[in-house]
DNA sequence: TATCGCCTTCTACATCTGTAGAAGGAGTGG
DNA sequence: CCACTCCTTCTACAGATGTAGAAGGCGATA
């Protein structure tokens, strides 16, 4: 099983799954987008559950490839981004998701698309734990800049960032906010993130805790 | 054509969308959710586009009601809602939220899956203008509290408010968040609300506008 | 009551999809 | 040169799906 193969196929269901939804996912589509001939996808992965198991897998290495490419460490040991510099901080991120969604658009489409679809195959979460890194380093950054929760302000923190995402790529945002890609779009994304992580790292975010 | 076999197989169709992601719906899953004979979907939305129409304009509709039920103007003409006290709105949107994934969690899912679809179907978006009610309102409340750019802001606020819900039903939140329909729910979702419309309201939402 | 129109239900069928297995071919070791 | 193995490609086929139209039933109207 040549890596190489393997990899352009899943590649290719990555694009085939943002273009045409997970309804248009099927082993001759995957063929036709990866430009092999007719029953390879099928060769490779019999059941259509192996091959959106291995999309999935997919995005969870691209995705950890990404963020070491984006300076930040995928195993949260060491904890590099601090707050000193929020604005800044905020840039970076948004650079990030503006390459989302721009130059890594269908990855990011397809990566909804799995998270939709793992609601109701469980088996899929063990491996799609996307934002687990991007998680755990909202924890330490907010920690060590003060907040109070720092687990739960991270989850929020996340949580929200995604949202601003999903909405620019198929929600109210794909309208109104400014297309991905440019500059407008990095510093309305800037401006919103930086919002973000001054309301969780300060004070405003610990007025209360669950009580149950 | 009887309003309630229709309203009945579009909310069986929703409920199949929900349950089975956009590839399982089919008419004839949706007759057997429905508990009607074979070939009445199809009878009644003789392509596959019309039936995915029919879903989203439901959902569209139940949305609108639910706004209303919940006391918030659909029309947005009248601001009712300030932010005299935030904790009690965030409390407020917290409930509605916590039922979105609680009782319409149907409902709630299959809006995603309908959003998603919505990314290569733009006849779609005509039809499902998610949130913009939502987004009035928070524009209205923002401009009210004195945010500077409250229509930047409202977008922002009402993107991170969604990807709260979404990231309990899909993401990492299924796993760490406390269940939802539970009183601990939304207590933790009445936390992020507030501090979302604390930053959101406040001036460090107005640090800068986009220079192009 | 007979006829008509409409709503419902059933059936047909071409196409698509998932999956398995056979056929072909290139490289390797004897 | 032959046999063997593995990778690739092709073909088969059962079942699902989208869609159209026929058959059946039921109330209204003359």
């Amino acid at each position: 099983m040549p890596i190489d193969r393997l990899a352009a196929l899943t590649d290719a269901a990555i694009d085939v799954l943002a273009e045409l939804g997970m309804r248009g996912l099927t082993h001759r589509a995957v063929d036709a987008r990866a430009g092999l001939p007719q029953g390879t996808t099928s060769a490779y992965f019999r059941t259509r559950k192996t091959l959106i198991e291995a999309v999935v897998r997919r995005l969870a290495d691209l995705d950890r490839a990404d963020l070491q490419a984006g300076g930040l460490p995928a195993d949260a040991a060491s904890p590099t981004v601090t707050l000193d510099d929020i604005d800044s901080v905020a840039a970076g991120i948004a650079a990030v998701l503006d390459r989302w969604m721009s130059t890594a658009r269908n990855r990011t489409l397809a990566r909804y698309a799995c998270l939709l679809e793992a609601t109701h195959h469980p088996e899929l979460r063990t491996i799609l734990r996307h934002g687990d890194a991007s998680r755990a380093q909202a924890r330490l950054m907010l920690a060590a800049a003060g907040a109070r929760h720092p687990e739960q302000a991270g989850n929020h923190l996340v949580a929200c960032i995604d949202g601003l995402v999903f909405d620019r790529l198929a929600g109210a945002g794909a309208r109104t906010a400014p297309p991905a890609g440019t500059a407008a779009s990095r510093a309305d994304l800037a401006i919103a993130v930086a919002t973000l992580l001054r309301a969780f790292a300060g004070p405003s975010s610990n007025a209360r805790q669950p009580t149950a």
